[in-house]
DNA sequence: ATGTATGCAAAACATTTGCACCTGG
DNA sequence: CCAGGTGCAAATGTTTTGCATACAT
């Protein structure tokens, strides 16, 4: 992602905008809160509002760069880069860890609904709460426990 | 659903509960807020305060009595009544209009797909986002426009 | 009687907004 | 230069909580 690409969706390149693009690129945890961005760019020694960050967050997700998810049981969302394709998240209540996946057959399916309901699809989201086999030993589970 | 069920709960039988449980039980709306919950019983002359609500509602949950959406876009919650089947929702974007749905394959793919993955499921939500083809003649159309 | 529930007001929480100042093009 | 962007603080909207009172069993 460049300068480039914030000037064509008409938004002026500023230093937060490139920093949250960039954090957001970067970052290991590809899904992210508003305030896990604020912090991180914090750390990192920029002094970005979070005002600015819940504002810039929101305007690349009009402009599609950004998705922005409301997981179940959070009041809080999270904004993912939308540079991949579609896909729907497989969540481990335990650990926090979240799986990406896409599958043909639900997607069909899903269309299949819709039109049987006389409804055209706009979007969807699907959120899997499971368990994963082993979250005591996994990477993410004592970072989780810190966030609870 | 009688007191009997509160009380097999562990939760006393109390007039604010009744109320509410009736509510949703008569209800045509088979989705409502704290906030519409409130303001029904309200207009039903029961002086029954919003912090009752939410905890009532908030116990329900816990009890399984009721589920809890937080259907995406919406900072708002919305609960039902669990008393019918799993199902997922078919959601008209323009009119607001919710349809309930079950379908096997997609719930079988899920488990599948959790399995492949190392996971155990314990839950998920699926939210189809649509247009209904006749949202502007639909019976919530009017209702929907007010509350926004 | 006593432990639980309730109502109210205040707090908490994520998010948005008003406004004066700053900055990119 | 100036429209648009930013930071801060204050406002917002939803939900939760503390506490004194009321109620179910």
């Amino acid at each position: 992602m460049e300068s480039a690409d914030l000037k064509r969706l008409g938004l002026k390149v500023t230093h937060p905008r490139m920093k949250i693009l960039e954090l957001l690129e970067t970052s290991e945890a590809r899904h992210m809160s508003a305030e896990e961005v604020y912090k991180a760019l914090s750390n990192a020694g920029e002094e970005i509002g979070l005002a600015t960050v819940y504002r810039v967050l929101t305007q690349f997700e009009t402009a599609g760069l950004v998705i922005r998810h409301y997981f179940e049981n959070g009041r809080i969302s999270v904004f993912e880069l939308a540079e991949t394709a579609h896909h729907d998240h497989l969540l481990c209540v335990k650990c926090g860890k979240i799986i990406e996946f896409s599958d043909n057959i639900i997607e069909e399916r899903q269309k299949v609904i819709a039109e049987q309901h006389g409804f055209s699809i706009k979007d969807h989201c699907l959120y899997i709460y499971a368990e994963c086999t082993d979250y005591k030993n996994c990477e993410y589970y004592e970072q989780y426990l810190q966030n609870q």
